[in-house]
DNA sequence: TTATGGTATGGTATCGATAACAAGGAATTT
DNA sequence: AAATTCCTTGTTATCGATACCATACCATAA
């Protein structure tokens, strides 16, 4: 920056005032330095810069998954909420690991974020504690958290299966299975198993029928080996809801590699409405989520609360719950 | 800093020193000072850090779309690359657009990253300007530049894609189309569409039959809605080659709701071997890129170059060239 | 006992920008 | 004409860490 100060016969300060927008320069000074710049290709040093504003310029966001649409989505959304403001996104993805996400925090909080979003409400308990402690607005996504650390953008996972039993229900079937991952590692795929095993309970058509494989995210692949053992133990079955789209695709299309007809033989649901699941042959039933409004009212929220950090008054707790409906296609 | 250095009755120096690894310190005083740092919740500042000590711990990877798994793959094989290093990964998406590309390069620039790996060869000349004077390692990828900046990890799109026509003409397909986004945005797109005129030309099967559709990415739902155009328009084609496995599974499952065949009627083949190419009913034959391993490779390249940078010598420009391979199956 | 070397720690300058205040000059008001 | 205001620019201190050098201390060797 003194280079492009001295090719310009100004000062650092006068400088650092051409490079942004809103300080008073005269236009042909402006002008002036912004051709030193170019000619020499000097870029600005934003760490040098944040150190001495105490602005990062950046908000930190952690999902599970990059190979995740729905993710993906609300991601998207956070994005284009900062659209106007100049604050960048940065993401760090914890493989649905708490213990991923702990080291994430930390990670992300050196490099002081003005405000982080997580996805899931739960943490390891340092995660939390780093969380609390930060100092800057915190939205947990994707959840309701029974006790939030801040703001919360969500849904009920567990109600939202229980609402897709209850759909089955309605069509008639009543030997309903369960498929997803091997482990609690994925939370919301343990709230979602949690609201199935609730709904099948309060409707009398139990005992539930739980197909556990694989690690989570379990794959379309996963979900079509999955499908081939819940009918070899309970031959009985007539519908499946698999903890994802891409799971109750993989399962439909190895039933109909096996001739199982999708929904006559056997009824497959999935979850998180992803594309897949529209365009597939059956089409797939499935909970459309509003993935990509969470993100953006995530990120709406946040923006207030750091502009309420920035001006002294502090942003009220605030809890948004967002939509979601069973989606009716082919498949069940 | 200097409130846990007062807590643990040191200096700062020796907190800084407590806190990175390899330093000299007793064993006894980094206890000490790692105990008054979990008591103050302290978390080191790492802007601070690295604009004294120059180094920022991340790499910038720019890349078309959070939504597409082949640069997921990629991203995770970098990722994997620096597992050691305590190097980060920064993920920014250009959406295909070379516009949005040079943006991310100046923002990303702004950080100082130690490295940058950029999808692609083709840049805005400014984009190019700034990666060259940038002055740390770059990588291109995915794709065979006639002028790189620097390091190259990749293949030639138009090549690969030659090879599945002439895969399509050794299985006596002749009348063989090309399903692709209607801009030239996505500049491997592009290419592979001038890979495929060219084969046709070569093998005497032209005229080419190009249908655009949609802006790029394609997606499922698109590849759907072109084939059926490709029909109308040329109801004699036997084959058709799309830009991507998403838009050849939409095109598949199309033709299976119109009760065409595939193959019969019309064979379909994708890009990019994503695993809805292997699950889906017809499987799709596709290219099978080696995704993971181009982010691998270029992440290795990109450590010893900064190795490199730091030691003084400077790495000669490398040119990786990464393998793929028609993928047989059911569509074509 | 003295010399030598290694280890642990502290002091100071510095990284590259910006905040806060100061000041000079032109334009406007009284 | 003097006073006031606004606009533009410069000076200095500072953000929070680390590099570099200095130094104290202890252990070992001569």
């Amino acid at each position: 920056m003194a280079d492009v100060a001295a090719r310009a016969g100004v000062s650092t300060m006068t400088v650092s005032r051409a490079l942004k927008d809103g300080a008073s320069i005269a236009a042909e000074t402006r002008d002036r330095i912004i051709k030193a710049v170019e000619e020499l290709g000097y870029v600005l040093d934003q760490s040098a810069g944040s150190l001495s504003s105490k602005r990062t310029g950046f908000v930190a966001a952690l999902i599970p998954s990059i190979n995740n649409s729905n993710f993906a989505d609300t991601a998207r959304g956070i994005t284009d909420a900062f659209a106007e403001t100049g604050l960048q996104l940065l993401l760090g993805y914890t493989l649905y690991s708490v213990e991923k996400e702990e080291q994430l925090i930390e990670t992300m909080l050196r490099r002081r974020p003005e405000g982080i979003v997580v996805t899931g409400g739960r943490h390891t308990s340092r995660g939390r504690r780093l969380l609390e402690q930060a100092g800057i607005p915190v939205v947990e996504t994707w959840d309701l958290p029974q006790t939030p650390v801040q703001h919360v953008v969500g849904f009920s996972n567990a109600d939202a299966a229980a609402s897709l039993v209850k759909y089955l229900y309605g069509k008639g079937y009543r030997r309903i299975a369960f498929i997803g991952g091997s482990t609690s590692r994925d939370t919301r795929g343990a709230d979602r198993r949690a609201g199935y095993e609730a709904a099948v309970a309060e409707l009398g058509i139990g005992p539930g029928r739980v197909i556990s494989f694989g690690t989570p995210p379990i794959s379309m692949q996963q979900g079509g080996e999955a499908v081939v053992r819940l009918i070899e133990q309970w031959p009985e079955v007539e519908a499946a809801i698999c903890v994802s789209d891409l799971s109750a695709f993989g399962a439909v299309m190895e039933c109909q590699r096996r001739n199982w007809l999708v929904p006559k033989r056997i009824a497959i649901a999935g979850f998180g409405d992803f594309e897949v699941a529209s365009c597939c042959v059956p089409s797939i039933t499935t909970i459309g989520v509003h993935c990509y409004d969470i993100g953006h009212k995530a990120g709406n929220l946040l923006l207030r609360a750091i502009e309420g950090d920035r001006t002294g008054k502090v942003l009220a707790t605030e809890t948004i719950i967002t939509d979601y409906q069973v989606i009716s296609r082919e498949s069940a």
